[in-house]
DNA sequence: ACGTACACCTA
DNA sequence: GTAGGTGTACGTC
């Protein structure tokens, strides 16, 4: 090689993995193999080769490798063996191709590189240093940043997907640091992706802002206490080794032994006939006439090649399990749906399996074009869109409005989202329209005639009885993301969406545990598009506008958006729902759940203001008396509510024994610890405890919830929240009415505050030790199955099983304590825990656990299979089908892994109750309907193992068994529970009361 | 204006 | 030891 050649190193690994998810995926006509990354690898090389060739235009390799990874096992792994190992296995369909990609390079007469202990990206380095040494040029065909530190002005950088090349100043424009400096780019950042640790807060940016004033990293790392931001600093002199080690990790090697020479790389002529015959047993028939014709030869005469290819049952997807097949008690959505996909161009026999990997193919990457999306500003193009809808049988549909709160929301605009079958059979692709409704323009000040709705809208009414039709039509499947937020907007503007489905539901319902469920993360998560940011439209701060105030034009690209994406993640989740035997899950816990939620919510309680404000004063005096008393004891004022200021004060100035200490190294003022001083005789500490008691009790409730009467309604509406918790718990917020205080007689006057309106009563049902019932019937115990049915007291019946103490006259400690271990055994019990919880040895705790185990061993198998299955599958399911996943639960950290190992032995029993309220939830309206009670008995509000119903003073008496027997019943007959359930009711005029 | 730490309320 | 949400202080932008 010499000055003047030219060498093209293609980063053979990097293009598989990235034209496997950005290219659709193909499978072979015939046999179904997977092959789309193959035939993106020969697309590409072909495209290169051409091009390359022709000399007229470009740059023209004289020589050509293509580079693979030989295995895991590399030089990295030895120095850090954490590198790489969150990478889960590559996809199944993924695997055939890494062998096929090798013979194609090889039926491309090309030389396939690879080296055992190095990756690809040091075998790339070492060749494209030595061509540069001789003088050659050398263009890298790949894209990945960690090839950039390699570039000069003689190493370039190809992207052969984006055809664009990248030189010096793309490196700086991308990340702020010449090539050279990247390597201590990357040491300071790290990259997730590979494990590789970094600083933590430091990001790109703030990497290349550090290297810019430092110079480089060693002058940074020894003048790193200069650093003015406080965290910062600590966080790069704590990192030192860190760094160090990323270092290592991110620098290339360019002294990889070379099996061939520099010269063994020129470039061969085509053998047009050897890649032909490839190409042909691939039966990638436009490429293969392609080449045949620039070869000169016949395809036609040349024999399909032989291939080796590893493809066996794990390409296949799992069988559909009969017993998951969707349900016919929605018939208008599986309805729809048949009908949507006779008319798509999913080929008729489709398996699950195989629609999940067409529809990530289709859409996994795919070019969203916003420009398309249409504004609708007359009523005859949305009576044509509603006419389309109804010719598809499925629309995706989203409100615009004016709040975040559904009960406070007015109606601005819709958007829909439709397969575009009009245009040609290729259903794949969308089309997407905003109806802007409540725009307004003007400005909004005592000088002006105010707002006004801008023209060229369609006037509300007219729109929504448009909209009436195909809303509450049941033969067409509405899809939304977070429907219970349309479904309740709607609902005050008259229309009760029915026939629907949630793409957040349906994300929830595959992946709990595995990240947020927000239509932005489900994009890039699934379609790898980032949706326009709704500041970027509305602003934020103090800039921030209500959305009927935004401009239609950018109103129409933001929503359609919207409605766009939401379509595109149903055609996504919807055929894995199928494949991975979730549908009854979806159908029986979550979609049904949606109006049952919305109503709750659209009711709300009603709080006596009057109780709260009166409680505020009590506890605002309270609280003072105790500052001066805390005052005079500690000597000096200070902010009492300050952890900080008031470690100062107790283990600085009074030097008080601090007990432990907080993860950033604070002296802890826990509860905990304050108590254990008070218990030493101090006076101060309780003084706190008792103080902050208060102050949270005014400050959380009897201040915040007045805030939350509706000004019309004049009751507490709380939203709940689906796809918060990983377990299948709800979640309660703005405000949160799943933490009013019980505990103790101060916080339970809060709960009188919240009454009955004239002539009705709250009445609360809970399950009695749902979760202990739980694992009975999950484990099989035979003890507690026993107690249950003669319901006995469980934690008296634990402590005489355990100590043998007889339950008659039993002492109250020796129950509290079996009280503590059986929740303990909830919460995937440890001796830690345990020993904290009851304030004794670890020693101690640590033989209660062994005892406990002696005389329930089938709770200790319980334990160890749960934790074997979420290793083995990474996640673990309730007894009604609903699974939570842990992707932590092997992780290399001893404490995060027990953590997970923890929650994975609590979710299958929180998870399972969680399932069983939410039955009974689905039934009971239904229950109560039929009892003639419908009108007279509303559930209001759901605390995870109660519910709470206003009733007609007259009703009550009939209400009750009804509500108790169909949450006593709830699990049927999904589950037939071989420990009863039992729940136990109470009205009163209060909650306090009827709790 | 926003994010994190801490503390504390619930099942 | 599980699952959540909220208020205050305090740091950084």
């Amino acid at each position: 090689m010499k000055n003047g050649d030219h060498l093209f190193l293609v980063d053979g690994s990097g293009f598989i993995f990235r034209a496997f998810h950005a290219l659709p995926a193909l499978t072979r006509k015939s046999d179904g193999l997977p092959v789309g990354a193959v035939s993106g690898f020969c697309n590409m090389m072909w495209k290169l080769l051409t091009e390359a060739r022709d000399t007229s235009v470009g740059v023209t390799p004289t020589h050509l490798a293509v580079i693979f990874d030989y295995s895991s096992k590399t030089f990295r792994k030895d120095i850090y063996p954490e590198y790489k190992a969150n990478r889960s296995a590559p996809p199944e369909e993924l695997i055939p191709q890494f062998g096929l990609i090798r013979q194609a390079t090889r039926a491309f007469n090309l030389p396939c590189i690879e080296t055992e202990g190095f990756e690809a990206d040091d075998i790339i380095a070492t060749y494209a240093r030595k061509a540069e040494a001789l003088g050659a040029d050398v263009t890298i065909v790949s894209s990945d940043k960690d090839l950039m530190q390699l570039v000069t002005a003689n190493v370039h950088m190809y992207d052969a997907m984006k055809d664009k090349q990248i030189g010096i100043p793309d490196v700086i424009e991308k990340w702020g640091v010449p090539p050279e400096k990247m390597i201590d780019l990357q040491s300071l950042t790290g990259d997730s992706t590979d494990n590789i640790p970094g600083i933590p807060g430091i990001g790109p940016k703030t990497a290349a802002q550090l290297l810019e004033e430092y110079g480089d990293l060693d002058t940074l790392m020894a003048r790193a206490s200069e650093i003015k931001q406080n965290k910062r600093r600590e966080n790069i002199l704590a990192g030192a080794e860190a760094v160090k080690l990323s270092r290592q990790l991110v620098t290339l090697r360019t002294d990889v032994p070379l099996e061939l020479e520099l010269d063994a790389l020129v470039l061969e002529r085509q053998d047009g006939p050897k890649l032909v015959g490839f190409l042909k047993t691939m039966q990638f028939n436009s490429l293969t006439k392609r080449v045949a014709d620039a070869c000169d030869c016949d395809a036609n005469a040349i024999d399909p090649s032989p291939i080796s290819v590893e493809w066996g049952d794990a390409a296949r997807g799992p069988d559909l399990d009969p017993k998951d097949t969707p349900t016919n008690d929605t018939p208008a959505a599986e309805s729809a749906q048949a009908k949507a996909s006779a008319d798509g161009t999913d080929a008729q026999g489709a398996t699950p399996a195989s629609l999940t990997a067409s529809r990530d193919a289709v859409f996994k990457g795919q070019e969203i074009d916003r420009s398309a999306y249409v504004t609708i500003r007359d009523l005859e193009a949305l009576t044509q869109w509603i006419a389309d809808a109804k010719d598809c049988g499925l629309v995706a549909f989203d409100t615009e409005t004016t709040s975040l709160d559904p009960m406070q929301a007015e109606l601005v605009g819709v958007s829909l989202a439709l397969q575009d079958n009009s245009t040609s059979p290729d259903s794949t692709k969308i089309r997407a329209a905003y109806v802007p409704l409540g725009h307004k323009a003007g400005a909004d000040d005592l000088f002006s005639d105010g707002l006004k709705l801008v023209e060229g809208q369609i006037p509300l009414g007219a729109a929504l009885d448009a909209l009436k039709d195909l809303l509450e039509d049941t033969s067409v499947l509405k899809i939304a993301q977070n429907l219970k937020y349309d479904y309740l907007v709607m609902k005050r503007h008259g229309i009760t969406i029915a026939g629907f489905d949630d793409t957040m539901l349906l994300s929830y319902v595959l992946e709990a545990g595995n990240g947020t469920h927000g239509m932005d993360s489900l994009s890039e998560r699934w379609l790898g598009h980032t949706p326009i940011p709704y500041k970027d439209v509305a602003g934020s701060g103090k800039s921030l506008v209500t959305f009927d105030r935004v401009e239609i034009e950018k109103a129409t690209a933001y929503a359609a958006e919207d409605a766009d994406v939401t379509l595109r993640l149903w055609l996504v989740l919807k055929p894995r729902l199928v494949a991975a035997g979730l549908t009854r899950v979806y159908e029986r816990l979550e979609r049904p759940l949606i109006p049952v939620l919305a109503m709750m919510e659209e009711r709300g309680i009603t709080i006596d203001r009057q109780i709260l404000s009166r409680l505020s004063g009590e506890l605002a005096q309270k609280a003072a008396a105790f500052e001066d008393e805390i005052y005079e004891l500690a000597g000096e004022r200070f902010n009492v509510g300050s952890p900080k200021q008031l470690g100062d004060i107790l283990f600085g100035k009074m030097g008080l024994p601090g007990g432990s200490k907080t993860k950033t190294g604070q002296w802890s003022t826990s509860a905990q610890v304050l108590e254990d001083l008070a218990a030493q005789g101090e006076p101060l500490p309780r003084k706190i405890v008792d103080w902050r008691q208060l102050t949270k009790l005014k400050s959380t409730y009897t201040d915040a919830l007045p805030g939350y009467v509706h000004p019309e309604t004049k009751r507490v509406h709380t939203s709940y929240s689906m796809a918060a918790t990983t377990t299948g718990r709800l979640s309660s917020s703005e405000p949160n009415l799943q933490n009013i205080p019980v505990r103790n007689a101060e916080g339970r006057k809060i709960r009188t505050a919240f009454i009955s309106t004239p002539g009705h009563k709250l009445l609360s049902a809970d399950y009695s030790q749902i979760e202990l019932r739980v694992l009975a019937h999950v484990a099989d115990i035979p003890q507690l199955r026993q107690a249950f049915a003669d319901d006995i007291d469980i934690h008296a019946m634990t402590a005489s099983e355990m100590f043998g103490v007889p339950i008659d006259g039993m002492p109250s400690e020796v129950r509290r304590r079996a009280k503590a271990i059986n929740f303990g055994i909830i919460y995937g019990i440890s001796a830690f825990g345990l020993a904290n919880q009851l304030s004794i040895e670890r020693s101690e705790a640590s033989d209660y656990i062994k005892k406990y185990f002696e005389r329930f061993p089938g709770i200790k198998d319980y334990m160890e299979s749960t934790k074997e299955f979420a290793r083995e599958h990474g996640y673990v399911e309730t007894i009604f089908g609903r699974r939570a996943h842990y992707p932590e639960i092997k992780s290399s950290n001893a404490s995060v892994r027990a953590f997970n190992e923890r929650a994975a032995i609590n979710a299958p029993i929180q998870g399972a109750a969680a399932d069983i309220i939410r039955r009974a939830m689905v039934q009971i309206e239904p229950a109560l309907t039929k009892a003639g009670l419908g009108e007279k008995t509303r559930m209001l509000l759901q605390v995870h193992d109660e519910l709470i119903f206003e009733v007609e003073d007259e009703a009550i008496e009939a209400a009750m068994p009804v509500i108790i027997t169909t949450m006593e019943n709830a699990a049927m007959p999904a589950v037939s529970m071989r420990v009863p359930l039992k729940v136990e009711a109470r009205a009163a005029h209060n909650w306090d009361e009827a709790h």
